[in-house]
Formats: structure tokens, sequence, C-alpha cells
DNA sequence: AATGTAACCAACCGCCCGGGG
DNA sequence: TCCCCGGGCGGTTGGTTACAT
């Protein structure tokens, strides 16, 4: 009722994002931080729907995201986590802050998925023992779902929503770094088309080398550009010391995450209590002990 | 070298929910 | 109270690359 439609459809792109197109979005959300989708398209003259923009920026230049290969440890993670909560992608993902939803909906269809069938079949002997366990952890997950929904109930907001604080996204230049790589290059060779675009944007591990040494240089470039902040790039690797609280300090405040409270205390805690050491470490479940 | 197939991943699609008019 | 829209989410697709034959 009176509101403009998110995108008329007409004249609206699709296809990969192209590296101008991504340095407007990221300018403008520099500006105005992230939210209020409908008007980005508007603002900024890109011919994307705002829905484009949003995954654009959440699944891509949001700073902080780890790209490429994913560790044993995250493995774990995703695993029980998906064990606990089904295919609950952003769920999950608000406890792997450096991953994206996407990434770890990608990463469980491409290699956890084949990994668990794998190991199922072999289970395929002992039926009574995968249904009992299934059956267990469904409940737990019932159980744990509506003490969480009571704590939500009773707890007010953790957060506010409408304050956006510049350096949570500007402290990684790191991804848009990337994205930029040939495009401010000078010489003929550095200039990329679309396509080439896509394809830098993919398979970052590859060329790593390469990358690494021009992430510093575009680093600076993009700060100088941008009225970026210093960063440093070792900054947004948590992973080696993550924890459930900072998974809520470096989550995007555009996505909401579910309070980092009973469930994941008791995640970290039932492994703790039951292992007596890092819970992810050696994570006990039925059908999947023997994946590693 | 050419062709076929598998793997990967960015992006799109469609549904759902909550909020505003 | 109903309707519409924006935003969020999960499922799926399509393009590209890597690998095998």
């Amino acid at each position: 009722m009176g509101r403009p439609p998110c995108c008329d459809k007409i004249g609206v792109k699709k296809g990969p994002w192209t590296p101008e197109e991504d340095i407007i979005l990221v300018s403008y959300i520099q500006q105005h931080g992230p939210g209020n989708w409908r008007a980005v398209p508007t603002n900024t003259g890109l011919l994307r729907c705002s829905k484009s923009c949003r995954l654009r920026w959440t699944n891509y230049l949001r700073p902080g995201i780890k790209r490429g290969n994913f560790t044993e440890h995250e493995e774990r993670m995703i695993i029980h986590l998906q064990a606990l909560l089904g295919n609950r992608w952003a769920a999950i993902a608000s406890y792997l802050p450096q991953r994206t939803d996407n990434d770890i909906k990608n990463y469980w269809n491409t290699h956890l998925k084949k990994k668990l069938k794998k190991i199922q079949e072999g289970q395929s002997t002992n039926p009574d023992l995968v249904c009992r366990g299934q059956w267990e952890r469904r409940l737990q997950t019932d159980i744990q779902m509506a003490k969480q929904a009571l704590c939500e109930a009773l707890s007010p907001e953790l957060k506010q929503p409408g304050q956006y604080q510049a350096s949570t996204y500007i402290s990684s230049t790191e991804n848009i770094a990337k994205l930029l790589q040939g495009w401010m290059g000078d010489s003929p060779k550095s200039v990329v088309t679309d396509d080439q675009h896509s394809h830098n944007n993919k398979k970052p591990n590859m060329e790593s080398t390469k990358e690494e040494k021009n992430d510093m240089e575009l680093s600076e470039a993009l700060d100088s550009l941008f009225g970026f902040e210093s960063f440093d790039s070792s900054n947004s690797d948590l992973s080696q010391s993550f924890s459930p609280d900072e998974a809520s300090i470096s989550q995007d405040e555009s996505k909401p995450q579910e309070p980092l409270s009973l469930l994941e205390k008791w995640l970290f805690d039932e492994g703790a209590a039951s292992q007596g050491k890092d819970c992810f470490s050696d994570i006990k479940l039925d059908e999947h002990v023997n994946l590693f």
C-alpha cells in the first residue's frame, strides 16, 4: 500500500557482479551502513534488485568473511550444528561468523553430505543405532529450541538494531581488495572483463601467493579511495581464537543472529563436560565418530 | 589437443514472516 | 483485520574450472 515495489524487474541486471558495481555498493554501505536495501539501487544507480544487493553484501562483500578451505575444526562444527539444527544455514552460520550461510550450505552440499553418506553406508549394517541417534538428537534439539525461545521471550533485545557501527565492517578491506584485483591495476593486462572478474571471484585459493601479495597494496589503495581505517588482515582471522562471544561481536549487524545464549552455551558446555576439553576437537556423535 | 564429466560456487528463485499502512 | 512490502532464508540453477579419458 503506497510503498514502491522492491524492484520492478524491468531493467534489472542479473548475473555476476562487476568490480565497478561492487565498489559502488561498498562505498554506499560504507556511508550509510547495511540495511534499507530497497533504497540502495535507487540511491546508487545500481541496476540491481535490492535483494541482489543484500545478497552480494552478505555473501561476498561483507567484512570478516573468510573464503576458501574449511578447516577441520570448521567442518566438525558444521557437522555438529547441522545434526542439531538441521538445514538452518543462517543459524549455523551465526556460530561461524567468518563464513556465510551460502558458503556453509555449498560446502555441506558439495563435501560434507558425500562424506556423511559414505559413513552412513558403512553403518547400514546397524540401522537401529543410527535411528536411535537421530531420534535422540532431534529430541534434544526440540527441547533446546523451546528453551531458547523461552529465553528470548524473557530477555529484552540484546542488540541495538538501528545502531550502525562503521568499524564493524570498515575493519575489513580484504574482501574488497580482492574484488578490485586487476580492476585498479594500471597495466592493460589487469583490466578485467565481467567474465574475468567472475573468474577472479572464484577459486580464491588459487594463486594465493599472488593474491596475498596484491592484497596489501590493494588494501592501501582502498584506504585512500574510501577512507577506510587501516586494516590489518589478521584481524579478520578469528578462527584461531574463536569463541562464541566473539561471534556476536563480529556478526554482521544486518544479519540477526540467535542470541548466543542457551543453545550455544549448551553446545559448548556439552562438549566440554563430556570431553573435558575442547568439545569440537572430539565430537561425540554416533554416526560421525569415524568421520575424520 | 579435443571432448566429456565432475566439482565448485555465485547468484537467483520462491516462500515465509513480521511490520507498516 | 487485512493487505502489501521488505527482508531473511533455504533450495536450486547455471556458469566456470579442473580433471579424466
